[in-house]
RNA sequence: GGAGCGUUGGUCAAGGGGUUAAGACACCUCCCUUUCACGGAGGAAUCACGGGUUCGAUUCCCGUACGCUCUACCA
């Protein structure tokens, strides 16, 4: 394939969802699978609900994810601009010209006019179509006279243009690079609005100017465009001819996992989970919605957990790095059907980039989240080693903060109530041994102080086991954490001796 | 309501006319480990249902059911 131009085009309005970074890394993974080109384009055709702050957290979040556009505002390009509001003009002139040529029409109807068009004419359970049936019936320049058109065209009367279905119900079909051949009758489908009334472009305008203007040879998109793929063929076969349409892929939806459709951000909240990539902050409402990022998800992680998510190569091989990823893609084996997003799976991918990739990737993160919990680090060989110790234990990254906070500083609370019942003076004496022998060690490494420790056990004849949880106790301050000589060994004497003093007192 | 799309264990899924129907997550049991993890060994499916086609259907065809998406001057 040459000169493959593949294109993510979201709409600036919020946090940028699981499913919008599955549709960036399909469209980034088959670009540079085949050495093609990246695009981001913009599309704040809908000045509602444009919302500051949306277009830079997008840039961030693929930042992040590492997967960068070769074009867009920001990353420059051939194409610019590459955001529709900037290029506004354009969609007039195209609209323009598919009226000339009988493909759209101007329509006048006042939103009042719709409503109660569509309050009259909708059925029990059908909502009412803007058709060939109904367009008769409305003030439109089929209706209205070519000489009151041109009137009210001059005064300036708000009215939009819809594209006209043709008058001959046909099948329009196509081959969906996932599905296969789809088919659609135009009978049922409406005379959707092209140009607003503020002289924007719809998305179905919009699109299919901009994927022509910038030469976009493949379009991904989630399913829930597949009913509006007739509208963009026929705009396709209007203005530049259907030969020249980039190839359609609409990819399956990620489900809620309770199975009642389409994932939302309102879902994290409700199930526990983030939704968003990053974290979002609502500017107008303060509200704040979890991201991946900051609940402690590694990107790698991230990506390729949604790139497995309706896509597999086949081998049943589940982690993939980037490159694997690009070498390996194909958007013929991505799924049909929609998957519900299952989180557990998602921590495992995380805990899997963890333990495999080298601390070095994320020791400045995760020395973030120490020092947030007021934990300073001064001694980063020290650091490394310690998160090297613990990564097997942790999944997401704020785990490393209760799995290795003891490296560092006493433990916050000491779980007496784990050795209580069973201590006894026997014991409190062994530790006291404990204390002095160990005083007086020159070396201090893992072995000679598991090797001294027995030696004082076995001459109280006490079991070695029934003393290496209390130990552990009062080193970690529960039950949990790597080897109990190595962390002796790592923390040193002083605060070793220290904290067996500090546990036998609260065991008094 | 209409149109479109979909349907393999709880979840993600491989396979696609003849198989003991892979694998992963989660869960349970056991082993390892005098903690917790890691690691290892086990444990679950009449392939939505009904008809065809066929010597043979989870795989092909047609229906049905169910689910989802769309049905805005939002994308």
């Amino acid at each position: 394939m040459n000169n493959v131009r593949v294109r993510f085009a979201p709409s600036p309005t919020g946090g940028l969802h699981l499913g919008g970074v599955r549709t960036v890394l399909f469209n980034y993974l088959f670009a540079h699978k085949h050495g093609g080109t990246f695009i981001l384009r913009v599309e704040d055709t809908d000045q509602n609900r444009y919302v500051p702050g949306a277009e830079e957290y997008i840039f961030e979040t693929l930042a992040w994810c590492g997967l960068e556009p070769d074009e867009s505002v920001i990353h420059g390009g051939n194409f610019a601009p590459y955001r529709q509001s900037e290029r506004k003009a354009m969609y007039k002139l195209y609209a323009e010209q598919l009226v000339k040529h009988g493909h759209a029409y101007y329509a006048f109807d006042t939103p009042e006019e719709l409503e109660a068009m569509r309050n009259t004419y909708k059925t029990e359970n059908a909502t009412a179509q803007y058709n060939s049936v109904l367009r008769s019936k409305m003030r439109n320049s089929l209706t209205l006279g070519p000489d009151e058109v041109a009137q009210l065209l001059s005064e300036g009367v708000p009215h939009v243009v819809r594209i006209k279905m043709p008058d001959v119900p046909e099948d329009i079909t196509f081959t969906d690079m996932i599905r296969g051949e789809v088919s659609f009758n135009t009978a049922q489908v409406d005379d959707k609005v092209l140009l607003k009334a503020d002289g924007m472009p719809t998305y179905h305008l919009a699109v299919v100017v901009d994927d022509f203007l910038m030469q976009i040879t493949h379009a991904f998109r989630g399913e829930e465009w597949l009913p509006s793929a007739p509208v963009h063929i026929l705009l396709w076969r209007y203005l530049f001819g259907e030969d020249k349409m980039p190839q359609w892929a609409h990819l399956p939806l990620i489900l809620k996992p309770d199975g009642k459709g389409k994932l939302s951000k309102r879902d994290g909240a409700r199930f526990g989970f983030p939704v968003y990539a990053m974290n979002w902050t609502d500017p107008v409402t303060g509200e704040l919605t979890p991201g991946f990022k900051e609940t402690g998800f590694l990107p790698e992680a991230f990506v390729n957990m949604l790139a497995l998510l309706g896509w597999n190569d086949s081998s049943g091989q589940e982690i993939f790095t980037l490159d694997e990823l690009i070498q390996k893609f194909s958007i013929e084996r991505v799924h049909k059907g929609g998957a519900k997003f299952d989180y557990e799976k998602a921590k495992w991918f995380n805990h899997e980039w963890i333990k495999r990739l080298p601390v070095s990737r994320y020791r400045d993160s995760v020395k973030e989240l120490f020092e947030a919990q007021g934990i300073t680090i001064t001694d980063e060989a020290k650091f490394d080693k310690v998160l090297e110790l613990v990564k097997d234990r942790c999944t997401l990254l704020p785990d490393f903060v209760t799995q290795a906070a003891f490296f560092f500083r006493q433990p916050q609370s000491v779980d007496v109530a784990a050795i209580k019942p069973k201590w006894n003076a026997q014991k409190n004496l062994f530790f006291i041994e404990l204390i002095s022998a160990y005083q007086s060690l020159q070396t201090w490494e893992a072995e000679a102080l598991e090797k001294v420790f027995k030696e004082i056990a076995s001459v109280q004849v006490l079991k070695p086991g029934e003393l290496m949880l209390p130990l552990r106790i009062m080193l970690v301050g529960g039950k949990f954490g790597p080897g109990v000589f190595e962390i002796a060994a790592m923390i040193g004497k002083e605060e070793m001796l220290k904290r067996i003093k500090h546990t036998l007192q609260l065991l008094v």
